[in-house]
DNA sequence: AAGTGGTCTAGACCACTAT
DNA sequence: TAGTGGTCTAGACCACTTT
């Protein structure tokens, strides 16, 4: 296995030496010099050939390995994967751009009162019924137009001080720009996709019955304890999610994506 | 700053020291050790405190990087991220699992033959629309019970001898399973939230304008030409997007995501 | 000038797999 | 035994930011 991949490394570049075997190995699985199930040449050659020390190449090996691009098996070698429908990973795209422009979008309160804890979100926020949440009703809109209607549940204990905090955080511009430094510790999403019920399609300027995504979130604290969970009802037509598999060069990601609307024509007969 | 990590590297362990330090410090942030928006001992000092080189020190904070958990500006220092929901990142879980065991899922081939391209495929697939492409619809059961309808066009040209291999790599299994060498170099697939039409509820077994995922995938071979477009209908209950934000502990996961059906009492009057 | 992250070297040793 | 991936060292040099 003496394959001479062309290229080598130019170490006048601005670009480190390692982005640059990374490039030159994938381009050339992404040409098909390598196919999936072929084995990469050993580490021990690529250092020859491309003048790099081992700790060099073993970081590219590391890179291409979680960019899912290739599997290591010690003792045999590097070989290159196959496109793998179930390692798909979606972004969520456009949530955080809408938001972000403070602009064009818009958080309008619609209520927010000290309730019991209802049975379902005392087990959600392991509490016991009797203890008291701040209940948080709100409507993002972008220009002008509401794209997703929120709804959640906060821990309001005298005992914990966090919950300024938290109300903070889950007042959006927190929890999306995020980087403020908070009292959240992590959490907790799940996707589904739901048709609208009547108040959720009012308040949406939609129809009752439309299709629209529900975003489940659990925020925990550092002691690892929940401290709010809600959910989005989000409109279909206002969220993308997108994911590429395999070996896509970085270019385009989304022209791929546009002209994407749901086809109203027959699907052939 | 000469905050002392208690822990210390088990050089004895099987674990590698680098590991080993990721998670003393990964568990630094979870536990508020490190706060959000502060700032890390330089790599220098966590080198001398933990007896360990440079590079592992370098490839400990990669690591924490690219999991999201700090940030790093070059003279400055590494910094703790705070949970920012923009990052979520949804895994295909659920459909890998769903076909990858062949005794119970099935897939049901219900048609499969050779048409003009329509305008839209045409687009899609970048051919003009006299070129003929091979429209394959499909059911994926798991069970016996149906989950999800798959309808795809595959480019037939003779001057390709490829398609033989989009056929049986959009024979889903050599999608799913993936590993098995194909000549697919990528793809690119897209979420939407929709309802389904009177065709696809007759096939899913439900009722038409139940919620549904709709999965859109193009995929592209070794010149970066696309080969097949497709989408797949998928049961809204039996599909499960999750993802975690945040410096969540490797542990249950899904303990949050049992009973995470949609809320079918009242939401508070 | 001092401190920080970022890259890179030229070896070493180990564990594993093949023959 | 030879070849492979996996870990690790003890330095070096650079670019950048702060004081």
């Amino acid at each position: 296995m003496t394959i001479l991949l062309s290229q080598e490394i130019d170490r006048t570049s601005y670009e480190p030496a390692y982005a640059q075997l990374v490039n030159i190995l994938q381009a050339s699985m992404a040409t098909g010099v390598f196919k999936p199930g072929a084995q990469l040449p050993s580490e021990a050659q690529l250092c020859e050939h491309y003048k790099v020390s081992p700790m060099t190449v073993r970081r590219v090996i590391n890179i291409l390995l979680d960019r899912g691009l290739v599997t290591t098996a010690q003792g045999r070698g590097t070989f290159v994967k196959g496109v793998d429908i179930g390692e798909a990973v979606f972004h969520l795209s456009g949530l955080k751009e809408q938001i972000e422009s403070t602009d064009r979008a818009q958080v309008q309160l619609l209520e927010a009162r000290i309730v019991e804890a209802p049975e379902r979100v005392a087990r959600k926020l392991e509490l016991s019924p009797v203890d008291w949440t701040i209940f948080v009703r709100r409507l993002l809109l972008q220009d002008g137009t509401p794209v997703s209607y929120h709804r959640a549940y906060l821990i309001y204990d005298p005992r914990r001080p966090i919950v300024e905090g938290e109300l903070e955080v889950t007042s959006l511009e927190g929890l999306i720009h995020g980087n403020g430094q908070t009292d959240l510790q992590s959490g907790c999403l799940s996707i589904e996709a739901v048709t609208l019920k009547e108040e959720e399609a009012a308040i949406l300027s939609m129809g009752q019955g439309d299709p629209a995504f529900l975003i489940d979130h659990t925020f925990y604290d550092f002691q690892d304890r929940p401290v709010s969970w809600g959910w989005f009802i989000w409109r279909a037509d206002r969220l993308k999610l997108s994911a590429t598999i395999g070996n896509r060069p970085p270019q385009d990601q989304q022209s791929a994506m546009k002209d994407s609307r749901r086809w109203t024509g027959e699907d052939h007969e």
